[in-house]
Order: structure tokens, then C-alpha cells, then sequence
DNA sequence: CTGTTAGCGCTTTCAA
DNA sequence: TTGAAAGCGCTAACAG
């Protein structure tokens, strides 16, 4: 009484198998009009509610989609790029009964990747801070997607070069980058817009590696103040970096954008509150982490590049 | 071959039956020495990995935790505080082999509260934003926990009262509260604590209601200045609200904290990254959220109240 | 303490 | 197009 109807029952009312329920509501394999309509409404009356568990077990394709995040630090758990895409992740999915698992690979975690492959549990697995996708094993092929490589990104190349033209545009010259760590291929990207940029304007490079932390983009902004002083701009490859560029900048009596300009990469909601108010490229995150999530289910086309637009604030 | 060996592998090396392979891997149920150790070694031999798809079906216990948000809004699901609380349980919960899904629920939803209640691969559902839980369907008795009720909770009482306790230690005597949406009971807290202070104190009680939402502050800060001129201290319950405070009163030329303290709620991120710094109370969500997850799942005490320290900074 | 026997609820050959 | 039957991999009485 107190727990919902099995298929079963429902076969039973509508007078068929339970095979033939089985495959009008599961929309696979044949059925004619009359069973269609039946079982339907058989399920209606019965207010029969599936059971994805049993569904996904028999069919032996796991109930869970695992988002790996890659990094150097396992606190990147908490990063707000790694949060609201799990969920929305957690929100897409949803529907369809599955849930969502998150954890943090260390940059060296082949056995860990198998261990993965091996459970069962897993019905597929969104990457990000992967690269070589050479490293993946074999029983996850088909049912992964990395965000950031295999062709689902955001056109980083797009949205570097136009913060850059903007602030070429604005009269400057001597522009840094704080780029992503190095061991980032997805990194490589906006360095290599940047340096073309550079290099077709004529102007020269000046490049510190950054981590996507505010505390790395303090110690970079230092960096550049002190290797570079005439620098008259800082961009950078996250709203996070140019956050903490921000602070080393206004605490060394720096006005921004008067003196160096800043730009940021992301646009997380903290891009719009600091002072001065950043600008920066801006992503559609919420639906990369559901255009991954589909991917790597199967129940999307693979290759997906979303655009990066700029969106200027008072920083630059 | 390339999938992982069943349990019944596990038991025929072993030499035993299914059912003590299951006893000693699942730790329920009585297993010898002998066996324990003979199922132990021929799991790792066999690089066995379990399928607890199969193991909660055949429990009847649902695949994944449910985090369900009551809300006005459907756009809360990218509120930072949902997001951190789903990427928490999605990590607290992964060991586990559960996903989190995460959905909306709109203020008045006891149909599809029902609809969570008959979906059997749902596991436990943990609830935030709801406050009378007597309209919970029996189905969910035991495994479901609601944050900000049900005793899992943060010290609202004694953060706001910090607070307010700072501000009047720092001569504000003209004390707004910016406070939580009618609709939540668990905004009621703060809001007691509030006017209990202020009529301790003799001083007047100055409300306005907000919404955790940043375009709620701008509009109540106008709403306060409007009222309440001579105010000189803004006590918000949402550091989202207050960074809307605080935009407001800068772009009225009103100088924080001179003229008039701001202060948050939650220590979000973007606190530290305000000008001036937020001065709020810091929760330890990633914290709360494991705890929801372990007491909706039966795996914890439900009980649990968890600190709402100051955290100091310049807006007050 | 252990093995046997039924399932959990759904999917999927295979014959009809 | 349909039904019977055999699982998916594990758990839980129930005897012994």
C-alpha cells in the first residue's frame, strides 16, 4: 500500500506482460496502439512512479554521474566554478533519476581513474582540469566528456582577444597576463591569443603563471609590479586572480583604472561587487556543465564551444 | 572480462557461498574469522569492486540524496549558498556511491512533495527554505532532514546578536535590520533576536524585509534611508543583501562605515572582496550540508546547531 | 556461523 | 507485436 506500484501491476490491469509494459513506457521496442494505450493508462490510474534503479541495473549503466576535478589543491572542491557547475549538473539530471558525485583528482591519479572506470555505479564522468585525454581508460570510453578539452569549452580565445583589443584600444601598451597553471593544457589557449596579440601589435610579452586563486593573483600582481613597473594593465585568465591583483594594486595606493587596468575571466557574481567593479569575459557555465553533462550520458552531440563575451565594468 | 567481478566470483575463490561473501563485504550480519579473512583476500585479489546499484536495490533504498529548495524563485538553484551546499554533499556523499540531484520547489508544492515521497530511487531528501514540517508526506519519515529547521540549524541568534552587540559597542544607537522574507520561518530567528536587543537596549526597532537577494538590499537600503534618515548601522541577514546595502548607500555619496555600518550574514566569498569588506558572520556551510545529508541519510544524529561567529572586517 | 532460496523491479533475448 | 523466462548483482529471511 505504502510504497508504489511495481510494473507489474500495471501490466496486469492493462491486461499484457509485464515485457510489453516494460517497453511502452520505456519507449524501447515495439508496441502496438491498443497495448500502447492500455499500459498508459493503466499507469495513469495507478499514479505509477518508475524505478530507475531497477531500470539502470538491468541495463547495467550506473546511477551516478561523477564530476572529476583535477587539480593540485583538493580544496578546488569549493572553487565557485567547481560549485555551481555541480550544480547544475545536479539540477539537470535530475530528471532523469540520476544524481551526482564530485571529487577531486589529484594531477597524478591514473589508478584512481581506473578505480572509477571500474565502478559500476558510475553511468559517466565530467572532467575538468584534464588534458591528455590519452590517460583515460578504455571501459570509460563513450561515457565521459571533459570540460575544457575534447572540443566543450568556451571560446577563451575569442574573449582574451577582445579584453585585450579593449585595452589596446583604451591607449595601453605594456600589458601583463597572469596566465593558468602550466600544467593546464586548457591554459594554453588565452597564452597563445595573448602573445599573438602582443606580438602583431608590436608590443612585448609579459607573462606570470597564475592558479585561478586569489592569493596566487596577489603574489602575481607583485610580481609584475616588480619586474615590469611601467606595466599599465593586467589581464588575467579568472575573476578570482583579478580579484587578488585588485588588492595587492589598491593596497600599494595603485589606482585602478587610472594607472593599470585589470581585467578578469568567468564573471562570477563577485566580478560585478568589487571595487572598482571588474571587467571581464563572461561564460555560460550553468549550461557548459549541462552541455558536459549530456555528453558524457551520451544524450547530446559531443563537440560543443560556447562563446566568450566580454562584459566591461569600471576596471578597464 | 572487462567488467569487474561479481560477488559470486568473490565467494567461489573464496569458498564460500554468496551470502557470507555478502555478510563480510557489507560488514551486516555474523562471518567467522576463517571466512572473513578468505572473502577479504580473494576480493583483493580479484580486484572486486562492489555494485551499490545492486546492493540498495535489492535494500530498497534509493540511489540518490535529493536536495530539495524551497524557494519564491526558481533561479535559486545558482544561489552561491545552494550551489556550495550541493557540491559539499555531492563529495560528502560520493564515497557512498550516492549522487545528489538538486530541484526547485515552489512555496506551495505538496503534490510534488509527494511525487519525491513515491520515487523510490530517491534515498533521503534534504530541505532548505521549508519551515512547517507538518506538511511532510509520512513515506519521508526518517529519511529526510531540513536546514534552517528540524534542529540543524546555525545559531542565527547568536551571530545577529554578535553583531549587533559590535555595532552598539561602537556607538551606533540607530540600528535597521534588513531581515530574512516573511514566508520563512526560519528568518524569525534573527528577527527575534533582533528586537529582543534593541528594547534591551531602549533603542527603536527599524524592519524592513529582504530576500537573500542582492537587488532586495539596493531596494531596502533606499527603503531605510527613506524611513529612517538618522540610521546609522544596517544589520542584514544575507551577505548578498548587504553587498546590495552597501551599493546603495556608496552611490548616495554615504560613507561605510562613517556614516553608516553595514554588516552581513554567512561570510560568502565575495565578503572579503567588497569595498569596504564586509564584516558578516561566517558559517561553516560546507559543514552544515554534510551534516544535513548524514542525518537525512540516518547515518548521523539529527540534532546538530552549528556556531554563527563575527567575523570583523571594515564595514562595521 | 553458514548455505539455500527467494526475491528487489525492470529489461531483454527468444519463440511464438 | 507479444509473452515467458532468464537474468542484472546483491541482500535477507530461514533452516540448519
Amino acid at each position: 500500500m505504502s510504497s508504489s506500484p511495481a510494473l507489474a501491476e500495471v501490466a496486469r490491469l492493462a491486461g499484457v506482460s509485464v515485457a510489453t509494459a516494460s517497453r511502452v513506457l520505456s519507449g524501447r521496442g515495439p508496441a502496438s496502439a491498443a497495448s500502447r494505450d492500455a499500459v498508459r493508462r493503466a499507469a495513469a490510474d495507478l499514479g505509477y512512479v518508475p524505478h530507475p534503479v531497477a531500470s539502470r541495473l538491468a541495463r547495467g549503466v550506473g546511477t551516478r554521474l561523477l564530476f572529476a576535478v583535477r587539480d593540485r589543491r583538493a580544496d578546488v572542491l569549493s572553487d565557485p566554478f567547481v560549485t555551481r557547475a555541480t550544480a547544475a549538473m545536479a539540477a539537470a539530471t535530475e530528471p532523469a533519476g540520476l544524481g551526482v558525485s564530485l571529487r577531486h583528482l589529484p594531477l597524478n591519479a591514473a589508478a584512481e581513474l581506473d578505480r572509477i572506470a571500474a565502478d559500476r555505479s558510475i553511468a559517466a564522468v565530467v572532467m575538468a582540469g584534464h588534458d591528455s585525454l590519452d590517460g583515460i581508460p578504455a571501459r570509460l570510453r563513450g561515457r565521459f566528456a571533459a570540460i575544457g578539452a575534447d572540443g566543450l569549452d568556451v571560446d577563451s580565445t575569442g574573449g582574451i582577444g577582445a579584453l585585450l583589443r579593449h585595452l589596446h584600444a583604451g591607449g595601453r601598451r605594456r600589458i601583463a597576463l597572469v596566465g593558468g597553471p602550466s600544467w593546464l593544457a586548457a591554459a594554453r589557449a588565452p597564452l597563445a591569443a595573448y602573445t599573438a596579440l602582443m606580438s602583431a601589435a608590436g608590443l612585448p610579452s609579459r607573462v606570470v603563471a597564475g592558479d585561478f586563486t586569489a592569493a596566487r593573483g596577489r603574489a602575481a600582481a607583485r610580481t609584475v609590479l616588480r619586474r615590469w613597473p611601467d606595466t599599465d594593465a593586467i589581464a588575467t585568465v579568472s575573476d578570482a586572480t583579478a580579484v587578488g591583483v585588485l588588492q595587492t594594486l589598491t593596497e600599494a595606493g595603485i589606482r585602478v583604472p587610472h594607472d593599470i587596468a585589470v581585467t578578469g575571466f568567468d564573471d562570477i557574481p563577485v566580478a560585478a561587487w568589487t571595487h572598482p567593479a571588474l571587467s571581464t569575459a563572461t561564460h555560460p557555465v550553468e549550461l557548459i556543465a549541462a552541455a558536459a553533462a549530456a555528453a558524457a550520458l551520451g544524450t547530446a552531440p559531443r563537440i560543443r564551444r560556447f562563446p566568450s563575451l566580454p562584459v566591461l565594468r569600471a576596471s578597464a
